[in-house]
DNA sequence: TGCTTACTCTATTAAATCGATAGGGTAATA
DNA sequence: TATTACCCTATCGATTTAATAGAGTAAGCA
């Protein structure tokens, strides 16, 4: 399952994609655009500001702007950020790597063998789209 | 991430698989032979037994077997049962479908559009494996 | 019949995670 | 210097996960 946060990250991060230059939005208005809680969201913008995607700005005219090009946001950097592995299973992560306690023999693991297929097909998907990809077409 | 209810559910089908014939196997001996606490095992064997895929005999000489050829029976199946929906979102779900309470338009949606390219991705490396692709060929 | 084996089912538990909320702190700007 | 809006920590209830315990029941065999 995809977590809210991750969810609620990827709606703010698309929003202020579709913003006229790197102006600063606020929580509020994000939050409010999105029906997002804001507190929540606040949360989350901090986690992505963090990570590098975001810039902020105190006081008023305040708020948070894409630092790059959303062309230049690829989707696998964003789902790290957001919900961490891209894999199902430590032990086929590339980022996350973790060997398994209960599995002595990785090559002739099933679970693994299936894993990695799909984290593959998952990552293909995630380098193929970049922010600039999320944002719906104004009609 | 995936459960350790599916990890041990896929490692057991496939310790079955490599079984000759039909016969019936303890959940002792899978428990043994996989590193999985046998009490969890059992409830995990039991939800196969009634989702259709094991059959099981009780008394002396009991045990779980497979029901149909390990050919038959596509990653699709088993992870459904095991894991729930392929989908990372209900909102994308074929067989697990639920509308998001916030998102008032889908088809807009920047994650929705996306969760729909990682399930169809990913159901299609379920779509082409089998249990029979998951048995590691012995040397 | 009676004993053993091994699956069946319910209940409980501890730990972890998730989503959300509260509230005060601090930096920047007008 | 007052206001705005981000920053940070703490807490909380609900849910899920993984595991455990223990009693119940059907099947086979002598």
């Amino acid at each position: 399952m995809l977590s809210k946060k991750t969810k609620y990250g990827l709606k703010a991060l698309t929003f202020l994609a579709t913003q006229e230059g790197r102006v600063p939005v606020q929580i509020s208005e994000i939050a409010q655009h999105e029906n997002i809680s804001q507190k929540f969201l606040e949360s989350i913008l901090l986690t992505l500001r963090k990570s590098g995607l975001l810039g902020s700005k105190k006081g008023k005219g305040g708020g948070y702007y894409l630092i790059k090009d959303p062309k230049d946001i690829p989707m696998t950097t964003v789902m790290r950020v957001l919900e961490g592995p891209i894999a199902m299973v430590p032990c086929v992560s590339l980022n996350f790597y973790e060997k398994c306690a209960d599995c002595p023999d990785e090559a002739s693991c099933s679970v693994h063998k299936l894993m990695l297929q799909v984290r593959d097909s998952t990552l293909d998907v995630f380098r193929n789209n970049t922010l600039a990809d999320l944002v719906p077409l104004r009609g």
